[in-house]
DNA sequence: TTGTAGGCGTTATCAG
DNA sequence: CTGATAACGCCTACAA
């Protein structure tokens, strides 16, 4: 079967191609009569544009990439949410890379991100070096990170979404002593480093700040199960710090069953916080706090911005780096060791 | 900046752009030297082949579309990484689509893949009705349905991969009633229509076979909160079923919590299986039983198969229904409500 | 082994 | 308002 072209439906409807196109293209300059008789063509025929014809005749192929670690799939699935939604707003097709050690490096996808001329690209996270965003930069591609914030300022057709982790660490910390707490342990998460460097860096000030050395580093393998292994283990006979903070929520989770299981007291004895909020600490018992950050809204921030950004709309010129809020998730309040039942209705 | 084509580096070498299309194509008939000088001008230039005009030059853009529900996403990220490690292995661009009630009807991106000229397109689940699938078989465009298993066998250039719900139920059943189980609940999902109805048609047939008419199938609200706000006052005076099935680790764990809560006791009183596998179903207390579906493989194979279709693959006649196998995942054994600590080892 | 020229399907510029 | 015609960047017979 042929794929029909916009010559079939310039014959068909007796007409150049010129004018198909102008009809296609919603050029306000074809006569009502024969901009009829164009449209009763292509509904004839089922003409479909090719979209990749008209990428090659306009240089813009009205398509965004979006690159993630291929790990953080299960938990950038709102944010993903976000971009997707507002993308299909503007029109924008997407193309799906995911980055991994081995089959998929960095470099391969910024090959392809190159060759297939996309508009422009979101950034997961930072999961990627300097070097990698100057090729990008190099090829003039617009692009926004989204996720944690960029060390040094955006320069040039770069934009940054993110939120402040070291502000958040920083403030937790803080409100930490003031409660008297000053025994702290984060955990460390291979998944995130950046965002775990900026929690660190605002931990440490705030140690700092208080005249103390913070040591509560702590890392382990990366999975649930080893996680809680270690843990068992290692609160049979230690106690768990007043405080763990820890980024995902099967780590918090880990943390939780483990000291929960070797008789410690949440509360009483520690407390265990997730960064990143999901609906299973509201699973759990005791059920676990959490900050929410408002995953969708950074996903569709961020696509908005950056179709901003390609339409050259001058309000970007000031405004690429936007910091998104966040708040507390309470679910369990006091030493009484009651629990909420849940307070955070999730998309399930 | 200009962007350089085919026709700078044929300067820069002092060849013929066809010759410069040749080395890019690895097309082994260009002499060694000229081929080292072409590479040469390739890489001072920072040369990178426009996919688009390839595309349209070749009426072939070697990228797949990949279709989901929005709903869906954070459940599917095993099947994801399968379906983009394979892509990647056969060099596919991945373009991303996903469907939800409000702002991308099926309709669009059926419109959207169609324009894009995507060389072939990856189904997920069936979310999507029959007229839809036959618009994309209209335009010939090769297909995998990924997920549960099609109604109607696959003809035309569509394959399906997919695990046997409804033998699954079956199965699941048949033993219930050889351990004397017969007051059995299903648990309704609103996201997985299509696997949902599989499952009650097994269920429904075991119980034929048995004599016995299947009863048990509830639903209620869809999120986790609302789920086991229900089952916390449902079961305050009525004892669970014997067994619960549910699709879902959220809806099993909402069982779970909400059982345990009002005093049933785990083995004892009730028992309940999540369909789908997750960690989190070994992070509750007691943890919950499930099936293992491999589903990065299904994925992998998914995506294998639409390869092979793309290349007209002889062996694709016979074979392009899949089924994969799966297997129980038992966290829980017996009425000693002893509980294993953790046996399933999840990428965390 | 290399170069020439036509074609892939659209858009945009200029005449008419 | 409509119709030629030259791009867009690359591939591939066909010639040389």
């Amino acid at each position: 079967m042929k794929r029909i072209t916009i010559y079939d439906v310039a014959k068909e409807a007796d007409v150049s191609l010129a004018t198909v196109s102008r009809v296609i293209n919603d050029s306000n300059v074809v006569r009502e009569d024969t901009r009829q008789r164009v449209q009763e063509a292509i509904e004839k025929l089922g003409y479909k544009p090719n979209a990749i014809a008209q990428g090659l005749a306009l240089s813009k192929t009205t398509t965004i990439s979006i690159v993630m670690s291929e790990n953080l799939f299960a938990y950038n699935s709102r944010i993903l949410n976000g971009l997707m939604d507002v993308a299909k707003i503007y029109n924008y097709n997407i193309m799906f890379h995911t980055t991994s050690k081995g089959i998929s490096r960095m470099q391969d996808v910024i090959e392809s991100i190159i060759k297939s001329r996309v508009d422009g690209v979101i950034l997961f996270n930072d999961n990627f070096n300097d070097e990698e965003m100057e090729v990008l930069k190099e090829y003039q591609i617009p692009m926004v990170i989204v996720g944690a914030r960029l060390d040094r300022k955006p320069e040039g057709k770069v934009g940054n979404v993110y939120v402040n982790f070291e502000k958040l660490a920083y403030d937790l910390v803080n409100e930490s002593f003031d409660r008297g707490i000053d025994d702290i342990t984060l955990v460390e998460d291979k998944l995130n480093l950046s965002m775990m460097n900026q929690l660190r860096r605002g931990i440490e000030k705030a140690y700092e700040e208080h005249g103390k050395e913070f040591k509560g580093y702590i890392g382990y393998d990366d999975s649930y199960k080893s996680s809680y292994n270690f843990l068992t283990d290692y609160y049979k006979d230690k106690k768990p710090s007043r405080l763990v903070i820890t980024f995902r929520d099967s780590q918090a989770i880990a943390v939780r069953n483990a000291a929960n299981e070797a008789g410690w007291k949440s509360m009483e004895d520690y407390e265990v916080i997730s960064i990143l909020d999901s609906k299973y600490l509201a699973m759990v018992r005791p059920p676990i706090n959490s900050y929410i950050l408002p995953e969708y809204d950074m996903g569709a921030i961020a696509m908005r911005l950056l179709t901003k950004m390609l339409v050259n709309d001058p309000s970007v010129q000031e405004d690429r780096e936007i910091e998104i809020e966040y708040s507390p998730m309470i679910r369990e309040k006091d030493k009484t060791g009651e629990t909420e039942k849940v307070t955070f209705e999730a998309v399930s």
